[in-house]
DNA sequence: TGAATGAATGCACACGTATGCAAGGAATTG
DNA sequence: CAATTCCTTGCATACGTGTGCATTCATTCA
């Protein structure tokens, strides 16, 4: 215990320059290749690292992303915590989490925690912000970044898929694969998300004169995505294929379709996701779905928020990413289909 | 912009006492009531909020507990994680959450980036620590605990299922289900779950002058398992069961026996997991694994952790909590068997 | 060669809070 | 009533770093 914090002002006396000459080689300022040299072996020798936290104190910044997520069932955003954190890594940067219900209240107070720890910037995963608060941390000089989640107001970057584009090609694809009776479990009417896949799935069937027979809301939640399942299927004219908002539901649906129902998938039933999870591509599921292309839209969130960091006139931006439809065998592929 | 930061010293002023009157009312130190009630009110009036960053600074510890994590594509961490976030979020404790690959000198790495944090404490969650690291954090103060590994060292606490046990209860209920070759897809033998879940099972089918036909170490990884079931499947004495060591890899066992070799699953092979994730219970695997309490795991962890942060002269334990053996589908369940 | 320019460096202070210390006042005790 | 104890409170300082300012020194230019 008696190894105690070695300083920068050690290091200094150790190397016989002044403390500033040890916190200007450390910070990246200009100093003579001499003093780099003995402060850099005089820190090697006493083995010292700077405190980030003093650091931030005077910098008014800490080298901490915030990151709020609503999920963790969902195997999308594990996957996307993944790749964000090894992503800020590499940049110096490191993540602190926090766990956020979908409601107003409790992201505002995940966001006032956020701002006590001075964090340089803030992703949201699938959480919305309210507009109040968006100003706010824009007063604080918070960089925020929506990640899969859009918001109309301006002023405030988005990362997302093309999900009305993604709805559409879903339509698409159900109509050439011959369906004539498509339903549609949504994803949370709360959502971009899963407003703008419906929408664009809506449009899409609208293209060929053709309606979604049943829209139900399963607000991302299997229980309630595998209930609407039930009530589907009990109906005199049961689809013959469902566009499910996300994969994550999707896998209850097919679950209650086959085990429950007893019903073959695609035979009586196709069905077709959102996400494409590596789960997805399991063979119990072998899910047709269209993807989400998560190593780009993770790496558009991380350009995105370090460089409204670095440049805070920046102004913001909604990014969509466009996913290609991946076949598998959860639904009728439509003869010479390509693409 | 201008809105800036209001500090312990406006809040003084303008309750009209010293700047160490506020800071002893929000740090739970002895004040008048008088004195509590004025400063309340002027901070709740002026939006003050402590900086945690300026405490950790002077009290050398901050309220953020570091997280190392090694997977996140088996779906037990993720849940883990979620749990301990929010265990820790109700005594103000906040995850500053690592990845990290499960060798020696990114894990040094990754704990010395979470000491310069002065991280109050470190839950590493399946990651194996080297006995110079464990040292090093108790010299510094900051205590550890180990979810879900273990270590052979003295001096720090782990939590896990009771793992040697629950593998001999694996192999009974095997045994009784009239299996006659049985193999074991293990945990990887760099941990001690793995190791320990193995030698459970071993001396478990051992009390029945059994003994495994084949052990494979599946490295806790999808693909090395997928290959092992079908090297194991081959064999002229195929097994009629497989014990495997974690359900994550359970799964891509399953997929393996059922669509790419063709078998049935129980009536072919008995598949038996560990861990009881999520996962398992849904109907496409239904799959029968011994459940690790993992409510109970986060309870202990985070005791045990805060436990020592609070008492710092507080012994370290080693924690094993018992798991059921659940039963569904994916093995043969022998006639009469109860519990 | 003398003046001007630029880089390098040290000094001092600031960031926002916790805490030891001394002083004051109230409460208790004999 | 005097002495003692205890609780409050303000003052000053410390935590470890970044940075504006002034100074020094080497370099360049006329």
């Amino acid at each position: 215990m008696n190894k105690d914090k070695v300083t920068s002002l050690h290091v200094a006396r150790h190397a016989g320059v002044s403390q500033s000459a040890v916190s200007r080689v450390f910070s990246g300022a200009s100093a003579s290749a001499l003093t780099v040299s003995k402060v850099r072996k005089a820190a090697e020798h006493l083995g010292y690292r700077p405190n980030p936290l003093a650091r931030a104190m005077i910098t008014g910044k800490s080298k901490i992303i915030g990151l709020v997520v609503a999920y963790l069932d969902n195997q999308f955003y594990p996957l996307a915590l993944e790749r964000l954190s090894n992503a800020l890594k590499t940049q110096g940067y490191h993540v602190l989490i926090f766990m956020a219900p979908n409601d107003e209240e409790a992201v505002e107070q995940v966001v006032h925690d956020l701002m006590d720890y001075q964090v340089a910037g803030i992703i949201t995963a699938s959480v919305g912000m309210t507009n109040d608060l968006t100003r706010r941390c824009a007063d604080a000089g918070i960089p925020i970044v929506m990640f899969n989640r859009g918001q109309d107001g301006g002023g405030i970057s988005s990362i997302t898929s093309a999900n009305v584009a993604g709805g559409a090609q879903i339509a698409t694809f159900l109509v050439a694969g011959g369906h004539k009776r498509i339903a549609h479990i949504a994803g949370w009417e709360g959502s971009s998300t899963g407003r703008d896949r419906r929408r664009g799935f809506i449009e899409g069937l609208a293209a060929y004169d053709m309606s979604p027979i049943a829209i139900i809301d399963g607000h991302f939640d299997q229980a309630i995505a595998a209930q609407a399942t039930r009530d589907l299927m009990a109906r005199a004219d049961a689809p013959d294929a469902i566009f499910v908002g996300n994969d994550h539901m999707a896998f209850a649906v097919m679950d209650t379709l086959r085990t429950e129902l007893g019903l073959s998938i695609p035979k009586d039933v196709s069905v077709v996701g959102y996400d494409d999870v590596p789960l997805a591509a399991w063979a119990a599921y072998d899910l047709t779905t269209l993807r989400q292309p998560l190593n780009r839209m993770i790496e558009a969130t991380v350009d995105t928020l370090l460089g409204q960091i670095g440049d805070a006139s920046r102004p913001s931006q909604k990014i969509e990413i466009e996913g290609p439809l991946i076949l598998r065998g959860s639904a009728q592929i439509p003869k010479g289909w390509t693409q």
